[in-house]
DNA sequence: GTATGCAATCTGGTATGACCAAGGTAAGAG
DNA sequence: CTCTTACCTTGGTCATACCAGATTGCATAC
């Protein structure tokens, strides 16, 4: 193969050690010249050919690993990878932890996922999903006086709507997304359990979203969805409001 | 500060040297005791205190580095950032590299994007927003037959809708999934040259938008946008389908 | 001829120590 | 007091070495 001259003017191209051999391989992996399976020759040698050292390539090799393209495989080799979404989490995690403030924001990011899922669930969910969702339906009805396992529950049925919904792009971002608002506001759903007609609202309201999927209703299953998302907010802000002077923890 | 405690008791924690320091430091970001600006203790004393030598400290920096966590400064130190979201970019562009057969599917996450992001644009959009979508649907009209200029304005009006929805996380999403749409599709539009329709299409979908997004109707701007992207989708089918023998290209 | 077992070898994981270049800073000159 | 300069700090890189486990191949036993 022609690696040896890419190398060869690999080697006077711009750059300062690591960024040259991380654009290097970026772009042989862009390239498609190294290909999802393949074994990269040995540390060492690859090391020698792009003239610098091995902690200098393993930093690069380190880097390509979080962004999940590349494997690094203890005493076997360093192997191209399908790129996983799952190092998305990763990325979101760190990009919106700190602020706590944008949870509203993200939470927008959520619903808009949602919508669309859930308007593709209600046209290609499969038989095996119904099942899925019946069943996610019923824990919340089981769980719906456990504050733990209901936020489960509730979150579970979420996800699953996402997964009917067949995008993997979507799946990827919602649960990204969703990582972020569990971390965040993990005890949100505590103080809705004061209001008696909560209950009724989230089985309702689980079970209409559950229906209009079924029935194959893409438009209604949205204004379901939507109306779900914004009864939940107005009962978080209701909350808010009684309980702000009783608990105003953080 | 506690740091001291912490380190010791992060010695004996499970994980080899690098995942050792890596979720050391991710912790402490997550958790807030490194805040966006505070500058790491030098490589040198950092590594001695984690007990990893200097490689493998900086193999967990320079990850951090790609995730857009952390800024590693020639000569000054690392120091704590405010995650960038462009990071994403360089994830994206690694994700859908080879696989062009999930455009689609990152269309379906665009859309998700777009209708919520103009949802929440006719509701915030400022009279400056207006302007600017003014400006932008003014570009699509002069551009309208040239194919480059064309889908730049196109894109740029898109941007500037989500823009208008003032949610910093669905502007960062749609700029990571414009990006790869943008990279794969390049010239998608220029086979849409073909029909005239698609002229008075273009224009017309876009100043309905713009007129939904100023009437601030959340609801109709929303189903005109989702509209718009059934059209082109019917465009593209059909430009497909009668030029598939003309250009197999790809 | 085939199968099994052991050892040389390969490969990633890590540690050390050293050198360079440039940014920061404090001491010294004016 | 200001300005210059020498020194120290700090990241960037390199070379070498050792470890441990996975791999591989050869030799031996069946």
């Amino acid at each position: 193969m022609t690696a040896d001259l890419e190398i060869t003017r690999l080697r006077e191209s711009g750059g300062k050690g690591f960024e040259k051999v991380f654009a290097f391989l970026r772009e042989r992996l862009l390239a498609g010249s190294l290909r999802p399976g393949d074994r990269l020759i040995p540390e060492r040698d690859l090391a020698a050919q792009l003239g610098v050292s091995r902690p200098i390539l393993r930093e690069a090799l380190r880097a390509l690993t979080v962004l999940g393209v590349v494997e690094i495989r203890d005493r076997v080799g360093t192997i191209v990878r399908r790129p996983d979404p799952s190092v998305l989490n990763d990325f979101f995690t760190f990009a919106f932890a700190q602020q706590s403030d944008v949870v509203d924001d993200v939470m927008q990011a959520r619903i808009a996922i949602e919508c669309q899922a859930v308007r593709l669930a209600a046209e290609r969910a499969t038989v095996s999903d119904f099942e899925k969702l019946q069943q996610a339906l019923a824990r919340i009805v089981e769980t719906i006086d456990d504050p733990d396992g209901g936020s489960a529950a509730d979150f579970d049925f979420h996800r699953t709507v996402v997964h009917a919904g067949k995008s993997e792009t979507l799946i990827v971002l919602h649960s990204s997304l969703s990582g972020i608002l569990m971390r965040s506001h993990r005890g949100r759903r505590e103080l809705l359990q004061v209001f008696d007609s909560m209950k009724t609202y989230l089985i309702e309201d689980h079970r209409r979203i559950f229906d209009a999927i079924v029935g194959r209703d893409p438009e209604h299953a949205e204004r379901v969805l939507r109306e779900h998302f914004a009864i939940g907010d107005d009962f978080r802000r209701r909350a808010a409001i009684g309980e702000s002077d009783a608990r105003s923890a953080s």
